[in-house]
DNA sequence: TTACAGATGCAACTGAGTTGCATCTAGGTT
DNA sequence: AACCTAGATGCAACTCAGTTGCATCTGTAA
């Protein structure tokens, strides 16, 4: 996924921001990533990769890339903050619960129609929406 | 509500579990609380009716309620964990971002079709989900 | 009234994330 | 190629939510 971070790295550089070492590995790092990352989990491939840098920076660094739309929050039953890539669309996540791997849906019926009944019966006015779905994936489900 | 809270109260004992003032009065509190509570607030409260108790105290009574049924975890959009009493229907939330207030939603469609199209699509089981829906309420939408 | 399992309080800890500040460096300028 | 400086980094110290170990206290059944 080298070729496709280099396209980041290029918007960013276009945007007036510095490209680190840090920053670039980022980058990668998400493009590379199956699921959405925690900052810990970021620091890790960090160190894998023989990428120093603190915690702090890892946080300014994600900071950064959700600011620029390029990363995006994610929160599932624990209290910890997840980003993966921006994928420009609005999807929901499954997570397995005996395993962790998370897959991506875009519901084929979305949620619209049930936001217009919202405002229509609590003149509640819906900004944004999370939802996510726990259970188990097709192989944890057969063991 | 304290007739309803003495209801719960008689309900533990018959489990055979302790009725100290604190989980007496914790009882009481989720029955007032007009939406869910956090750790901290449920302490706040707790310090209000001048029930001295630590905040271990106040974790483990959380704790108990919650395998008994009795309370159910909500989670918004922050990082803090709230609780609210189990209604022991499924219901979603509305969540004023301006003002804080929440209001239940049991969702006119539910998402058990979504749950069929998930499973025929990707055979991922769902065992439960997680739907909150963040905007402006009505007064607040007004302003 | 008493015995004791279960509840409590306190202190110390963990883990995620934040802040202040001194130092370093990417990358434009000379 | 060397220089300059705003922006990026590293470190230490902090906050905030929640947890753990352990000594002490108490609700309640006998």
């Amino acid at each position: 996924m080298k070729n496709k971070s280099l396209e980041i790295i290029k918007l960013l550089r276009e945007r007036g921001e510095r490209i680190t070492p840090a920053r670039r590995k980022i980058v990668e790092i998400f493009f590379d990533a199956k699921k959405p990352l925690t900052a810990a989990e970021l620091a890790l491939n960090l160190k894998k990769a023989r990428v120093k840098s603190d915690k702090t920076t890892v946080y300014r660094q994600i900071e950064d890339l959700v600011i620029h739309g390029i990363l995006e929050e994610v929160r599932f039953e624990d209290r910890v903050k997840r980003y993966e890539l921006s994928l420009g669309w609005h999807h929901h996540h499954l997570v397995c619960v005996s395993c962790g791997k998370v897959a991506d849906v875009e519901l084929a019926e979305d949620l619209g129609k049930q936001k217009n009944i919202i405002f229509k019966k609590y003149k509640f006015q819906v900004l944004r929406h999370s939802l996510e779905f726990f259970g188990q994936c097709r192989s944890c489900s057969k063991k």
